[in-house]
DNA sequence: GCCTAAGGTTTGTTGAACGATCCTGCAATG
DNA sequence: CATTGCAGGATCGTTCAACAAACCTTAGGC
């Protein structure tokens, strides 16, 4: 009998794209696409009936759909008024970089007690390392969302370190959630450009297994971070509200 | 004029029952406080006919107070099946210990290194010590759902040491998916019962700012309690599955 | 400018209908 | 006996239409 572990395999690679969904699961997909993006910017409204239009499904399915956005954090529900992208607050930024300093650092902390922190080359810490060439090229060529985008792929590889589905679904929706500030910023290059060689240093030390430096330079990037981003808020606070878009309009 | 701060400060009390809220959201409450207590299994089926007749709401209702619940972990959704209540795996004990040690840990050492910790009498650690109080009162009683509540207290009083929104939400969710592991426990005494000291001796070191060795304590129980847990696990491996019970049964 | 009322729009819910999918039971076959 | 195939029934997913409730906008009066 031939081996079958090489058309099996095959079969095993081909099962991703048998997966179904609803279609109330796939509206969801599309509309935090967009909102993910900045094509739909944060105050717009969702209204139900230009989107359920748009994309011809009932009013029924794209109300499942938004109920299924609503633990995101991307949108918010409002009673009898409707589904609203998210304004990101103050306050927001302020738990959010809380919430990644508790999980990032303590990420980085447990997987640097573990077994695999003396052998640097775990295949975590690879993903670390390429996010950073990725940033480091994507600056070179001034592609600044390009920064952005390797700069959550570092971040995630960081606390990807715990192996833990739940913090990576964590983590994923926090740096999402962030998206929502950096939409309605000015400029994205003054936001990234001062953290690239932070990213590097924060490498190279988790491939030596310094991760107790590793954790210093990262809860120092975040505190920076969060200050500049919060120091973005104050000065936009005189600023009329140019937010309030609606998906109809 | 006569001290409008007493009758005023009923109309704010009285603020929480004015809030108003879906049918949907309604009916989410509901399945979730059934869940969680335990009336519905791990493994039962949620059909919807017979809970949106039971409940007197319209199909469509409950579907969306189905996907209210889906981000919670407590039910699973399978496409064209329907809605089940969720059986816990030893990978979701690993997984969900694995971020407690993150969130509870990183809040207490946050927290060590804080302001607060020097005032040891912070309003966050009197509920930490008020949680032991209750939990010791209930053993002493022998009512150990009410050791399994005041446990559930104690660690939800921990991490909200980081005085974040998102992390106190974390944290109950995380606490409501190992209810589901205890629904189907032999015993909770047996469980709960050699780590009233541990609490003790936590909030103890809190309360006089050695951050530090609380942590320590703090993750030397979690990795005790996670273990004593996926034990319970392994002992139940050969009994026969008695949890594909539905709700229309 | 402020307040009120009326009208229009949108949301939340309901119920019925239909198609797709799954589950169960039974029969046929090797 | 084990496996496969088929039919029927049950359930889920989606759509549609309808209606009531709530909100928003506009117009008029003071």
């Amino acid at each position: 009998m031939a081996d079958p572990s090489g058309w099996t395999a095959e079969l095993i690679s081909a099962r991703r794209s048998l997966a179904r969904s609803s279609t109330a699961a796939k509206v969801a997909d599309i509309l935090r696409d967009m909102v993910m993006e900045g094509r739909v910017l944060p105050g717009a409204k969702l209204a139900e009936d230009s989107i359920a239009d748009a994309l011809q499904v009932s009013r029924n399915t794209l109300r499942e759909a938004f109920r299924l956005l609503s633990h995101e954090r991307l949108v918010v529900h409002e009673l009898n008024r409707g589904v609203f992208v998210r304004v990101l607050t103050e306050a927001d930024v302020v738990d959010i970089y809380r919430m990644r300093r508790a999980l990032e650092g303590a990420a980085l902390q447990f997987w640097g007690e573990s077994a695999d922190a003396g052998r640097g080359r775990a295949p975590g810490v690879s993903h670390v390392r390429s996010a950073v060439t990725m940033g480091v090229a994507a600056a070179e060529r001034g592609d600044w969302d390009g920064v952005g985008t390797a700069n959550m792929h570092f971040h995630r590889s960081i606390a990807a370190l715990a192996d833990s589905t739940r913090i990576d679904e964590i983590m994923s929706q926090l740096l999402a959630e962030l998206r929502l500030a950096f939409h309605v910023m000015p400029t994205v290059r003054d936001f990234y450009e001062p953290y690239i060689g932070d990213n590097e240093r924060i490498a190279t030390l988790v491939e030596a297994g310094r991760s107790q430096e590793a954790v210093a330079v990262l809860l120092d990037y975040l505190n920076r971070a969060e200050d500049q981003l919060l120091r973005q808020f104050a000065s936009k606070a005189g600023q009329p509200s140019a937010q309030a878009d609606s998906a109809s309009t």
